[in-house]
Formats: C-alpha cells, structure tokens, sequence
DNA sequence: TCAAAAGTGTTGGGGGTACACCCATGC
DNA sequence: GCATGGGTGTACCCCCAACACTTTTGA
C-alpha cells in the first residue's frame, strides 16, 4: 500500500483491455462520427462507437488497427491516435474492463459501405451524437476537443477532404471543428498565406458530393507541408 | 476476429495495470521532475517514475492519488491528469502490464521530505532527465509535451510558483516549460494584459529560493481566473 | 426571377517584436 | 568595482477583424 519501489507487491492480472474507435468522417459538406448499432441482446438497439477487446499480448492500437482495415479496406496506422484510457467503462458481468480509445480522421470515399450494414452502422452528424451506450458519450466528446487542438495546430482538416476540394467545403469543415464562423474573405486569405493550397485552375463540376458547380477546386500542398514539418512551423488558426 | 458487435467475443481478463505519476515541481529557479532510484534487486540502482500497480476495481487515477498523497500529505486530485495508455511497458515475468501514465504541477514546499529519503527519491532538472528504466523516458517526454500546451492556454504556471514570487521566476519558469526565451519587457507586458497578476507592492527579502532581493513580489488572482474561465477566455502564450 | 454560394480589397486597430540604458544588490 | 538581475518606453510591422457588392448557377 505504501510501496513506491519496484518490485512491489504483485500486478493484478485479472483486467481486461477493449479500445473504441471515434471515426470522423466528411461527406463533401458535414462532419460525421461513425456509430454503430447492437443487433443483439441485452444490448439490442443500443448506439455504441465500434470497439472491440484486446488480447492481452496486443499492442494497445492493434484492434483500433484491425477495425480500420476492416471498415476501409487498408492499414494507415499514421491516421489513427490514442487518446487516453476510459476507466468508467460498463460493467461487464466477468469483470474489469478499461476501455482505451482511439480516433481517427478519414475521407468517406474510401469506406467498405458493404461492411456497414451488416453491422448496422451509421454516420451521424457531429453536432447530433445520440445517447450512447457505456461511457461512449464522453469518449465522443474528448475526441471533438482533440480534434479542435489538432484542427488548429495542424493542417489536419485536409485528411478529411477529397483530393480536390473547394474553399467553401475547407470553410465548413473548419466552422464545424472549431464551433465558429470565419468570414469568407479573412478565411481566404489566411489559408492563402500559408502557401498550402495548390490552384487547380479547375472549375468544380458539381457533381461531387458538397462541391458547388462554378468553385474553384484545390489541393493540398503535401511536399510542402512535409518539408515545413521538418523545420518547425506555426500554424495556428 | 471480425466482430465489431456487443456482446462480442469474451474479455481476455489476464492483463494488469501500473500507474506512473511525472510530478513537475519548481525550487523557485528551476523546473524539475520526481524519481525514484530502485533499491532492491532485480532493479537495483536504476531510476525510474514513481509507479504503482492498480487493483482491477480500482477507478484510473486511484493509484496516482494515493501516490500524490503520500508524497504531498494531502489528496487534491485537481491537480492530476491523465496522459495516457502505455503498452510498450516492461515485461513483467506475470505477463501483460499496461501504464495509465498521469502527470501533476506540485509547489516543492509542499513535500514530505522524509518519505523520499526512505524511497530514494530526488528532483532532477527538466532538461537533465537521465535513461530510465522501462517506457519511462517516453512517458517523460509525452509528460514535457502536455505541460508545454496546458502552459500555452492556461495559466498552469502558478500551480507550480509558490504564493508570492517574481516576474523572473514566473519567466524563467515559462521559458524552460516551452523552451524558448522572451525579452523581459514584452513578457511583462504580456502577464500584465491579462490583469492575472496582483501587485504585491512590497518587495522580496531575497530569502525565499530563487528570488532576487529587491524584486517585486506579485500573488495570482484566483477569482478573476475562475471568472474568466466561466465566461470562456482565450490564453494563448 | 429568386435563392444560394462564389469571388473579390481596403482600412483601422491591436498586439507582437525588436531594441538600450540605469539602478539595486551581493560578492 | 563588478557581475547579476530588476525595472522601464517607443517605434514599426504584421496580422486580424470588420465590412458590401457583383456574378454564377440551379431551382
């Protein structure tokens, strides 16, 4: 009870591991979160964020990993981050479970749709997350804040954009992470500023799920971007 | 395997948990951090966090608690965050242990200095940490990190200054936190605008540590902190 | 023709940064 | 007397925020 020295009396070897997955997702005009809904009792009908158990010689982000190629069809580790350890989780009848969670950003093209019915799963819009089972609701929301953090230090919003976007979807995005509005001009401007964005000197076509025909379409300066990842930037919004 | 269903698959309850705890404190000049040196074998001499084994019922931030109060006297759980899960931990010979490493901002004073001799416990300076035993230099510099953002939105910089200190204190402390240097009158200047600081308008004897006799001695001002962070505030450093 | 989104410049104010000298204290 | 830290004001520049109208497209 008193002891700060290894080694100390024995581990408690007898909890069990479960990692939840918050999946935001864009569909050309909203952000949405992925839920998915039990087909089974006793928790039939119940909305949850995907999750599954760990084997305990897993390493801590090998089912958030599964579950991703599962839904997506591919492993990109580089797009999925821990974001802490749940200990309010549900009581399970056989004992302890801690409940590690994991996010990730993604752009809704690459998804597996087949995969979703099956297991009953659904995007919802970011500001209308249901009641969900377990402590599933506070996971939801410790994702939104990190997603602002990393909104704002990071071009991050670019993961959850097609390849060719334009300024009004980046706008919306960025007005739905941040919980504000930006005028059209100054958000312009600052994004010009920081010479991450590639002119396609292309008009969108208005077939593209949010892309309004007329708009000037864009990408994403990735060279660019790496290189001042190398030498230290700001880039706060 | 493929199960993204509740109730899945059963839990895998053989894994246990540890608790590290990165406590920063401040002797009035220098940022620091608490380790513990091993003095029994197998682990004889070697430094590491202070660190605990959870019990399977026990909430997350029990054992940290329990350590802080050992270490402080009293249990103010305010002041501990969780980091995060680590999974690249030692292997104990028992089997899988994973870390819910938390970290906390401590005023030096405040410590029961006869429980570190007995545990063999000392400050080492920020920028001195030396190899540790296990993740633990990994969970250190996770630690260096999420100190270095709560410093740059929120005033955390006066949980770790005594009550009354000096505007070299408090900048000495902000520049190893985020490890860069400001000119003196611009960082005034700044403090001042957020009209957080109380003018004590009396000057320090010089025989706190740390403080320069002569220096003017200002108090942080709790109210209109908890004021302004009712009404939203941006801190941004 | 009407509604919705795209596109486009200027101005004023605030905040950040750069910069140098004198005073008080302790050794 | 010398070294160390304390204390003070100004000027410039950049960035941010506020602000309105015309054009294109689709219904």
């Amino acid at each position: 009870m008193t002891m700060l020295q290894f080694p100390q009396e024995e581990p408690d070897f007898q909890v069990a591991l479960s990692t939840s997955l918050v999946l935001f997702g864009f569909d050309g005009s909203d952000l949405q979160i992925l839920l998915a809904r039990s087909n089974r009792p006793p928790y039939e009908g119940a909305l949850f964020l995907p999750s599954r158990y760990l084997n305990k010689e897993d390493e801590l982000m090998l089912s958030a990993r599964r579950m991703f190629e599962q839904l997506f069809g591919y492993d990109d580790p580089s797009m999925i981050e821990q974001l802490q350890a749940f200990g309010q989780v549900f009581r399970h009848p056989g004992g302890r479970v801690v409940n590690i969670a994991h996010y990730a950003l993604v752009y809704k093209d690459d998804f597996q749709a087949s995969q979703w019915e099956e297991h009953d799963m659904h995007w919802v819009t970011y500001h209308q997350v249901p009641d969900l089972a377990f402590d599933h609701n506070d996971i939801v929301q410790y994702a939104k804040e990190r997603l602002k953090r990393r909104v704002k230090r990071r071009p991050v919003g670019f993961r959850l954009l097609p390849d060719e976007f334009t300024l009004g979807q980046l706008q919306s995005l960025y007005e739905t992470a941040l919980g504000k509005t930006f005028d059209k001009r100054n958000f312009r401007k600052k994004l010009f500023k920081t010479t991450l964005l590639i002119d396609l000197e292309r008009k969108a076509d208005g077939l593209a799920p949010g892309q309004h025909k007329g708009s000037q379409l864009f990408t994403f300066n990735r060279e660019k971007y790496e290189k001042m990842k190398l030498e230290g930037y700001d880039f706060i919004f």
